[in-house]
DNA sequence: ACATTGACCTGGGAGC
DNA sequence: TGCTCCCAGGTCAATG
């Protein structure tokens, strides 16, 4: 299930096959994915344009062509695949890009694979992408932003819901999904259930500080490896990435003498040690 | 204005 | 073995 992490490996290994190179031809399976697919503009934006460029923000792909811009969100399933076939191999192949190599005239295929179908695939004209619905109400970048912590403090003294659900709000914070915002919260030694206006300064500044570690150590690593999450080359994210409390309900805690317990909040299961989070 | 909940979707695991 | 039920989670509309 890919986070900001496994979606920055994505880019990274998408970056190299696609820049300055040719879409010459996008074959669909489906014509919806989350919602419905706008083929023609996406056709327009890439078919027969040079890629000028890859990159993230939140938690999607962004391709540039001189036309405009294609965005490609994976939801919780979705994987963009290498393949030097065209024909899809995985069921829930949903589309297909045809890839065109300008030094070698060398055909490459990327497959977009996405079981549930939270994916989303979209298009802009020109060059204002940030203005797209997409992007136009997204908070920050947790890795552009100097001083993360003193930001997220400014933004939640004041709010009443739970600081777990106000680091996974992404129109304050984006990129920060449920293992991330569970790790993060164990490494600051907050309580995932305090409200964000009862959390200290300083406390924010911990949270701040180990969101952005974590997130870079994931990156680092090449994403967590988890259920659904492959690389570009169809090969696991490392393992590199220990887990402390995600998923480990009734584990010892590695930090004290208690025990990771699981709790629901807002229909979504939170992991934390209640001896060590404060 | 802010906070919470439910719908979307499928595969996989648990329980019977 | 085979069936049903439930859960995972990012996003956003609907509701409180």
């Amino acid at each position: 299930m890919p986070e900001l992490p496994e979606v920055e490996t994505v880019v990274r290994g998408l970056e190299p096959i696609l820049s300055g190179n040719l879409v010459n031809n996008i074959r669909f399976y489906r014509r919806d994915l989350r919602e419905a697919i706008p083929i023609n503009l996406v056709k327009k934006v890439l078919l027969h344009q040079c890629i000028l460029n890859v990159f993230r923000r939140s938690k999607y792909i962004i391709i540039e062509t001189s036309n405009g811009f294609c965005f490609l969100h994976l939801g919780m399933s979705g994987q963009a695949i290498f393949s030097e076939s065209q024909q899809p191999k995985l069921k829930h192949t949903h589309f297909v890009f045809s890839i065109q190599n300008k030094q070698d005239q060398q055909q490459g295929y990327i497959h977009y694979v996405d079981p549930r179908r939270f994916g989303r695939l979209g298009a802009c004209e020109g060059q204002g992408w940030s203005q797209h619905q997409y992007f136009s109400h997204l908070g920050v970048e947790p890795l552009e932003e100097k001083d993360l912590g003193l930001f997220l403090w400014k933004n939640g003294h004041k709010r009443k819901g739970s600081i777990k659900s106000m680091i996974m709000n992404h129109e304050v914070v984006v990129g920060v999904g449920n293992i991330y915002a569970c790790e993060s919260l164990f490494r600051a030694r907050v309580s995932p259930e305090r409200r964000s206006c009862d959390v200290e300064k300083k406390e924010y500044l911990a949270i701040g500080k180990e969101i952005k570690f974590v997130l870079k150590r994931a990156i680092q690593a090449g994403g967590t490896t988890l259920k659904d999450f492959k690389k570009i080359d169809g090969s696991n994210g490392y393992f590199a990435i220990k887990l402390s409390v995600y998923g480990k309900e009734g584990e010892p805690c590695t930090r004290c003498q208690g025990r990771v317990t699981c709790i629901k909040q807002a229909g979504r299961s939170t992991w934390f040690c209640r001896f060590c989070q404060k």
